[in-house]
DNA sequence: CTGATTCTCTGACTATAGTCAGAGAATGGA
DNA sequence: TCCATTCTCTGACTATAGTCAGAGAATCAG
């Protein structure tokens, strides 16, 4: 497999470095050419492109600058923040911003020409399986503090996503949800998962002494649900919750959320009588951990 | 179609990223790192290295010096030929080397370790999948003369072919062989399948007047074969027969490759009578051309 | 044997892609 | 209000990755 994945790197970097030698060849050398396309089709904050293109500050400014001079870039400070400032493209910058992107579309053409219909659509096909599953490879998924910016956001995310859902809305004070102490070591943990360092997914513990321990607050962000993130959160806080001595795991949830209740049955979770008066729950499940739920972290390593 | 081979790009470059950095971060720059590999575990011709990695010779020979004062290179003059010399990798060098191996290693590792061994298999599966495919419209096929080096190459390799499959083994000079003048417009023309500029793969044409024209020398080297090359070769050879107002095309071969006439009959290539008195044939085929022949040339342009 | 060519190397440049320290303006929190 | 922090910019460097012209040795083709 090893084997595989390096032989793929290197056919694919020779094939796909000729996108990068697309944006290059334009008499403008990479990094400005980078620069222009990222500020995007109208504008975008400089702090922004720093943490995008992950460049020093003084470097960037000196990119800017030569944007600038060429006439392909307007620099204004913020409204809101006068330190910000704002790099916005000129109409010349759109047009060779455009010709980039034209440029790019060829190099992609140029793969395909060379292919019959079938086999373009295999490629086609191929080429998103390996983008999805590299995606899904990319994810990380480690133990969070609740107060983390990461963590807040994900749990504003799941209670806006579980009042949209419910059929009777969803209003947190009236639901038997964790606080930030319950799910802090001793008391519990939570595990978010972030993709390119924005927040990706979330799946917490709470622990109760010799009892069942309590899965809450599952949740996968929409547009990178299907990669199996939900599975791998969960079978990380298993193993978690396995190390910390549970020997049982009990969750409830909401019949709105089918995906979600289909993926607990698959992973072994057997539907049981309530076990809470939890008002928005309509299923209960409960699993056993097996002596493997300790091992088999999927756990990037720090 | 061009949109998902886009995000491909930038996706699989990301992740693929990490395989340059990994090269890197020993203590080493990405360009004597890529060289100290590419030498391989044993020696290589310094002109070799030149052509593979495409650099200048002045440049070269300051890397390869400065690879030779760390002791991780030994360059000696070549026996055979005074000017040419050869870099050879010292015990640490191959040390070096391992330790560059180990870390590509792991890098691949990292991005098999947070998936699940379903998705595993899936993305090793789609990744030689888009390999194959990569490598597939990486193929040049154009006009050669009969002359140059590729052909004559692919000459004698398919010929050493033929006279190692036939029941008969097959001799030249008994057979009706096209010679350089009959490949040449306007008797006839050679097409080449050349892949990073090594000689993949041939077909050519024998035009008779008016009469039918003439399908000979098809071949696909033997590690590209799968990768729909001959079906290729054979369209683009038949676009380039109706260009040269051929309405009808006819080939003979041996009951020995089974492959091409099976290929020869999914392309729409009827059996005939014998046309020929060829000692080595055992099946005639004919196709006429249609109006679609001469149009979707998959050649690439020049 | 001779002239053209091939191969490698050196010297002398240039371009690209950064890094680092610190200054100055704007902002936010106590 | 004041102090720490954030954001951008400038100046002064360094490292990497080349490019180009030409010299000298070895080889090849006629």
């Amino acid at each position: 497999m090893v084997g595989q994945i390096r032989s793929f790197n290197r056919t694919v970097t020779q094939r796909v470095g000729a996108l990068s030698d697309a944006f290059l060849g334009r008499d403008r050398p990479l990094g400005p050419a980078r620069l222009l396309w990222e500020i995007g089709p109208d504008s975008s904050e400089v702090r922004s492109l720093r943490t995008r293109l992950d460049l020093d500050s003084g470097y960037l400014s000196r990119l800017l600058r030569s944007l600038t001079d060429e006439g392909l870039v307007d620099l204004r400070p913020s409204r809101a923040d006068g330190r910000v400032r704002t790099a916005y493209l000129t109409s010349r910058g759109r047009a060779e911003r455009a010709e980039l992107d034209r440029r790019a579309d060829d190099v992609a053409r140029s793969i395909l020409r060379p292919l019959s219909d079938r086999q373009r659509a295999r490629l086609v096909t191929a080429m998103a399986e390996v983008e999805r599953l590299l995606v899904a490879s990319a994810v990380q998924v480690g133990v969070c503090d609740p107060g983390h910016p990461h963590a807040r956001f994900c749990e504003q995310a799941y209670f806006a996503e579980l009042a949209q859902r419910f059929d009777t809305g969803f209003e947190p004070a009236h639901s038997h949800t964790a606080s930030t102490g319950e799910l802090t070591p001793p008391a519990g943990l939570l595990l978010v998962a972030t993709l390119h360092g924005e927040p990706a997914g979330c799946g917490a513990l709470r622990f109760h002494g010799d009892g069942p321990g309590e899965l809450k607050r599952m949740w996968v962000a929409p547009d990178l649900r299907g990669l199996g993130l939900g599975r791998r959160l969960l079978t990380e806080l298993e193993a978690q919750a396995a190390a910390n001595g549970v020997r049982t795991l009990r969750l409830e949830t909401n019949r709105s959320l089918a995906e979600a209740v289909s993926m607990y049955r698959a992973a072994g979770y057997r539907e049981v009588d309530p076990f809470s008066d939890e008002p928005y729950a309509h299923h209960w499940f409960e699993k056993t951990l097996g002596p493997d739920s300790a091992s088999g972290s999927m756990v990037d390593p720090p």
